[in-house]
DNA sequence: TATGGATATGGATTTCATTTTCATTTAGCT
DNA sequence: AGCTAAATGAAAATGAAATCCATATCCATA
């Protein structure tokens, strides 16, 4: 199942295992150029879609439906809060949402059920000191064009 | 906060709520085209994000990453369990989850914390008898590559 | 009922992530 | 070495969504 071993395919794994946070396909064929490796961006692409496949990675989407790969944990955490500001991720213990997710499959009859939990908040580094009231429920549209961008936490 | 009424949204938000399950801007926007109304792609984006924004609409997402929109019923509902083959919908009882993500916000510091869950099977009516088969209800084709099994939660 | 400024519309254009195409290269055999 | 299916990658295609901007429309006020 797992296709062959290429010197780009070694490379996207080496690049995604090295990181410990989410990344997108073009955020890492960047980093893989810049490290002055030669690959193309449809390899990149290539490489994390069959991760996925394989269940070697993790993959969430942020808000602006960007798929943002990571590589799977060995002991098979899920679920991830990520920072709206930075980027960054931290796994969450989820399993209330397991369970609940699992007498849903029970209760409806539906076959096959399969959940995507995705949380986002902004992380005590990059909470501002006091000046923007946030609104309780949804408001926050797409973050500042800075969030979209820098990957890596100012503070 | 909500913008004017005009004949555009009044149409958008009319045949959004007409229509029980999740749909696209481009669906209902060839459905509205489809039923005589005059109306612009665009604004029936906009229409749908404003809504969105304004707490008017449920937002999912398919597997392609194209956003399903849902009009939300009056008591605040949010989470919904998608059959991968018909593409129809039902809520689900998310007070579980509601609780959990509160929880996790209290417990990781994050701020403005929000969730996205999302839950797909095939419904009892899609579910093929004897055999692994294409499921027989089809309203609408959807996901015509949705063969690449192996999703971000597997579970 | 007019007026005017704020807001909405929508066709065209742009953006941008992701996919497809296809000629070329390469891994993994015998 | 030689073979071949698989992998590569540059360019082009795709498609959803955003943006532009000239025009149309709403609606409070006079």
């Amino acid at each position: 199942m797992g296709g062959r071993t290429t010197r780009q395919r070694t490379a996207v794994m080496r690049a995604l295992a090295r990181r410990q946070d989410f990344v997108s396909a073009q955020e890492l064929h960047a980093l893989l150029v810049t490290d002055g490796i030669r690959i193309g961006l449809t390899t990149v692409y290539r490489a994390l879609r069959d991760l996925e496949a394989s269940g070697g990675a993790d993959v969430v989407r942020d808000e602006a439906g960007e798929r943002l790969y990571r590589t799977r944990p060995a002991d098979g955490h899920r679920h991830y809060l990520l920072c709206r500001a930075c980027g960054r991720s931290r796994p969450v213990d989820s399993d209330v949402v397991e369970e609940w997710a699992g007498r849903i499959a029970a209760d409806t009859g539906y076959a096959a059920v399969e959940h995507t939990v995705e949380l986002t908040g902004i992380c005590a580094n990059c909470q501002p000191s006091g000046d923007e009231g946030e609104p309780p429920c949804h408001h926050w549209e797409r973050a500042p064009e800075a969030a979209g961008r820098a990957r890596s936490c100012a503070n």
